[in-house]
DNA sequence: TCGAAACTTCAAAATTTATTGAAAGTTTGG
DNA sequence: CCAAACTTTCAATAAATTTTGAAGTTTCGA
């Protein structure tokens, strides 16, 4: 396979990838691109190579730094500015975990330390099951979000070498 | 908080949460519904406790049953089907686990076996790094593939218990 | 300070995804 | 076997999301 075709499909497969996670396509295909690009890209790079809007690249690019995942270059010279993705799968691993934990993952858990407080009679059925529930997915969601910040702070060598070899 | 409200307002950021996801709202939404229904539930229940259309239930329960979340009851005596959700939050995850790592992690990892034997010169940097990428992509994914494969053989107890000493 | 290049914004349009509801299909008990 | 009760399907519709592109703003060099 040559390597303008593989590239198409893994941007392409990155962006379809994404959307099952609640990433828009343009996104993660910008995403992509920036991955498998040995040098800084402009804003007109990004538009010509995936075919898009400048105003969708502008915002999706917004989007990505936001998410700590592509940052601004500045090359001595050039009037643009250049963008480039972090290439450290690892961190880009856990920079999407602190960033979705963050956003979802305890909110959700809030959520859930209020709804705890219901009022009513633990013999009702209704109630218990609802109480039960509620406190079931909080008391996993605490120990993950715990597990999650060693994770974070994690180095790949240690952490992944360190699962492999414990669960063998 | 009266039980009416809360429960109303987990099925709702249930269902809002799902859509972070990839997971559509209703489904969710029928998910937390059962998740704190003491007793099963017949498609009319769903239909009028959500509001939504005989379609659209019968579409999202069949689903949530396909992603083996949600099981039939047959309840003797009654003619119509009854329906219920695991409770055990623990297998749900590992459930969940399980189907997405079937349906979105390994045929990635495959894809990404097949791009990485693209054609080219490695001195050639747009080649280089197209490759790196993909090494390093497959890498964490088949580490990350073995993990949840531990995950989802284990006991709650000695998996959160073990993180959580482990990881202190 | 001005002008052009670069960047950002946002309302409207296009696209994608979810929902409805009526028709078709099934199952069950008499 | 028939009719009633229930379930499933799917084309049409509605809703939500994404994308566009032109107008507005900022920045930089001369």
């Amino acid at each position: 396979m040559k390597l303008i075709e593989a590239r198409q499909q893994f941007i392409s497969s990155w962006g379809a990838f994404g959307t099952h996670w609640g990433i828009n396509r343009t996104m993660a295909q910008i995403h992509a691109l920036l991955l498998t690009s040995p040098d800084p890209l402009t804003q007109d790079d990004i538009m010509e190579e995936l075919d898009i809007s400048r105003g969708n690249t502008n915002m999706n690019i917004r989007e990505l730094i936001n998410w700590g995942l592509v940052e601004r270059v500045l090359i001595p010279g050039e009037r643009k500015e250049f963008f480039t993705a972090e290439k450290d799968i690892w961190k880009v691993v856990k920079q999407i975990v602190k960033e979705r934990k963050k956003r979802e993952l305890e909110p959700m858990l809030q959520l859930l330390d209020k709804l705890e407080n219901v009022e009513g009679d633990k013999r009702d059925k209704h109630v218990k099951t609802f109480i039960d529930t509620v406190a079931g997915i909080k008391k996993l969601g605490r120990q993950a979000d715990k597990s999650l910040d060693v994770l974070i702070k994690a180095e790949e060598n240690w952490f992944m070498g360190t699962m492999m070899k414990f669960f063998k």
